[in-house]
DNA sequence: TCACGGAATATTTTT
DNA sequence: TATTCCGTGA
């Protein structure tokens, strides 16, 4: 009740910030527009939360990704004070695997698993995969990464894997049988490894609290403000582990904007925010239709893409932003051209005064950038490239993780594997023998050092493990000796090496602060460093170096330029061909161009090549995206590149 | 059995 | 662009 608060929330928040922010309990539903404060309402509440004397600790703030918790967490530190950093904020990931270790005697399960990242996932799924299906099977049959993907949407979108193979893949559908058998054999191998992939952390979090009242209740009364971010994006499981944390006191809010929703490939079902407040008797619902973004063509263009979508919670954005001039839609002949047109605006506005960093060109699908990134580089415009799988692939972060998950888990084949054929001479089949070896002796990682045909290029290897396991060691003196050891074979693999080897150092660095060795394992499945130059970006900050962005659409959610470009703004690119043969994903085009459309404050171009070749289909591309094509000429002025109109 | 080079192929991404 | 897969020669 009426206390004095040390924040004065009326003066900074609107009017309907501030109800989400004093909301005090029950069931709370904030449908946040695109630009609306979204995160402004949230930090402010867990600041309001603490400050009126709740518990830090009994508030569990859920997002989907460490950044955003950990931001969330600063700025309201910032507002308040050092008592909003004890506030229980992670991703469902992190959160689950604190659980898990926690109460992993309840499913059976041993509490020191370790976690794969998609990449270990994706090298246990390709041993599997040689073991079981002959080498000439070819182009008919899925790669590595393709069937992780397969696998990952068969437990996010609770369906078949038939299902989704022909619903997704229906190109594979002749192989059916074997992938089938893949996975299968994949879900056993874990449990025999003690493994838990990502998907197994939700998956065995949300059966550890449908099944055991007795530890649903424990963790429901500890935590008694539970909070998500990006409701939007959650899947079915995810939405199911909030109503059960939940069910104690009911006291949960989510936030989240359902013409936002553009994860569902991965199972994120928008339609858990439509069905919130039918799971929660008595859901307030509070929306946040001010946006602090666009200028108001701008916004008059996006409600106008929006409006159209068959199923949403109505709400319309307005601004006090002036000014401004309507969107374009501009034609060009082909790709290159289409390049050369948004190179050429690009100096114009950085001519007249506008930072690199302030515009951005958004895109579909990684590939769709390559022709502008080379007319980039002639004109000698800098940029970054954010999206794409990069960050997780650093081959020589891995393989320093290797020799350690070795030393934690010496039946753990993949990393045996992987730091076996970074010798010399020794390829998969030597690989795969020394590993048997290995494991019958059973004397952990020291083993190899037993091995008795043993081939002379592993000594090194085996003194390492040897010297590593007998000492008790800290972990940042652990990483120490590998470096030391791996330092020859990274120069030779790679002729970028010093700049793989500061990342490497900069991986002793964070390895310092950790006193076990599984923990640190565990972090960097859940949270991977950011050590390449890519991720000197960070949301919301400008990059320091000044250069344009270039990203695909899903990284540039939650982000803002002055100035926007979107490419490809053609049927069969975007909207993707693959998703032209039904309405929902249509729908998701279309939320997606929504979202790509609203990062914009000042200006914003649709841009179109003609005469594109799509090889999958055979089909030459040339009419553009109709969600924008269709707008009205009043909110949309139309252009070409061309004045003379010598198309063909 | 391994290493290397050329050809084919590619949604979107977080954990 | 960059990664993965396949065929070839050592």
């Amino acid at each position: 009740m009426p206390e004095t608060y040390q924040i004065d929330y009326e003066n900074s928040l609107n009017p309907a910030q501030l109800e989400a922010v004093m909301f005090d309990s029950g069931p709370l539903l904030v449908i946040a527009g695109a630009g609306s404060g979204k995160t402004r309402t949230l930090t402010y509440r867990v600041a309001r939360l603490v400050e009126q004397g709740v518990a830090p600790y009994e508030i569990l703030l859920l997002t989907f990704t460490r950044k955003a918790a950990f931001e969330m967490q600063q700025r309201a530190t910032m507002l308040l004070d050092a008592r909003c950093q004890k506030v229980t904020g992670g991703t469902f990931h992190g959160f689950a695997n604190i659980m898990l270790r926690r109460y992993a005697e309840h499913l059976g399960l041993k509490p020191g698993f370790a976690i794969l990242d998609r990449g270990d996932a994706e090298g246990l799924i390709s041993m599997i995969r040689k073991e079981l299906v002959p080498p000439g099977t070819g182009s008919g049959f899925p790669r590595k990464g393709t069937l992780a993907n397969i696998f990952s949407r068969v437990v996010n979108r609770v369906e078949d894997l038939e299902d989704i193979l022909y619903d997704d893949y229906p190109h594979f559908i002749s192989v059916l049988d074997e992938i089938v058998a893949i996975n299968k054999t994949y879900q056993q191998r874990k449990m025999e490894h003690n493994f838990l992939d990502y998907d197994d952390l939700l998956v065995f979090f949300h059966a550890l609290l449908k099944n055991h009242p007795e530890v649903r209740q424990h963790i429901s009364a500890s935590y008694r403000y539970v909070m998500v971010d990006e409701y939007q994006d959650t899947n079915l499981i995810q939405a199911e582990i909030v109503a059960l944390i939940a069910n104690q006191d009911n006291n949960v809010m989510v936030v989240g904007d359902d013409a936002q929703s553009i994860y569902a490939f991965r199972g994120a079902q928008f339609k858990n925010i439509m069905k919130f407040p039918e799971v929660f008797a008595d859901t307030r619902i509070i929306r946040l239709e001010e946006n602090y973004r666009s200028v108001q063509p701008i916004l008059t263009l996006t409600n106008a893409i929006i409006e159209r979508a068959k199923e949403k919670f109505t709400k319309t954005l307005f601004t006090n932003r002036e000014g401004g001039q309507p969107p374009a839609l501009v034609r060009a002949r082909s790709e290159n051209s289409q390049s050369r047109f948004v190179v050429e605006k690009i100096l114009e506005f950085h001519n007249q005064g506008l930072a690199l960093d302030e515009m951005a060109v958004l895109f579909r699908s990684g590939f769709h950038s390559f022709d502008l990134e080379i007319e980039l580089g002639k004109q000698g415009i800098s940029f970054i490239k954010v999206g794409g799988f990069k960050f997780m692939e650093s081959a020589h972060i891995k393989d320093i993780l290797a020799h350690l998950r070795v030393l934690d888990n010496p039946s753990d084949r993949v990393s045996w594997y992987r730091i076996l054929t970074l010798l010399k001479k020794i390829g998969p089949k030597s690989a795969e023998k020394l590993y048997s070896a290995i494991q019958t002796i059973n004397e952990g990682a020291a083993g190899l050092l037993a091995i008795k045909p043993k081939p002379v290029q592993t000594k090194p290897l085996a003194a390492l493990l040897f010297d590593l396991n007998s000492q008790s060691k800290t972990v940042a003196a652990m990483g120490e000796a590998i470096l030391e050891y791996y330092a020859p074979i990274l120069r030779e693999a790679y002729d970028d090496h010093p700049r793989r080897m500061k990342d490497l150092e900069q991986l002793v660095t964070i390895m310092d602060r950790y006193n076990e060795l599984p923990d640190f394992l565990a972090d960097m499945a859940l949270e991977p460093p950011n050590t390449s130059r890519d991720n000197t970006f960070t949301e919301g900050s400008h990059n320091p170096e000044n250069r344009l962005v270039l990203s695909t659409i899903h990284s540039a959610k939650g982000l803002e330029w002055k100035t926007v470009f979107i490419i490809f703004a053609l049927e069969g690119r975007f909207p993707s061909m693959q998703s032209m043969r039904d309405d929902e994903n249509i729908e998701e085009e279309r939320r997606l161009m929504y979202v790509a459309a609203t990062r914009a404050k000042d200006s914003l171009f649709f841009v179109y090549p003609t005469h594109i070749y799509d090889r999958a289909s055979g089909q030459i591309l040339f009419e553009p995206a109709n969600f924008i094509d269709s707008l009205p000429d009043d909110i949309l002025v139309k252009e070409s590149t061309e004045t003379t109109e010598d198309w063909w």
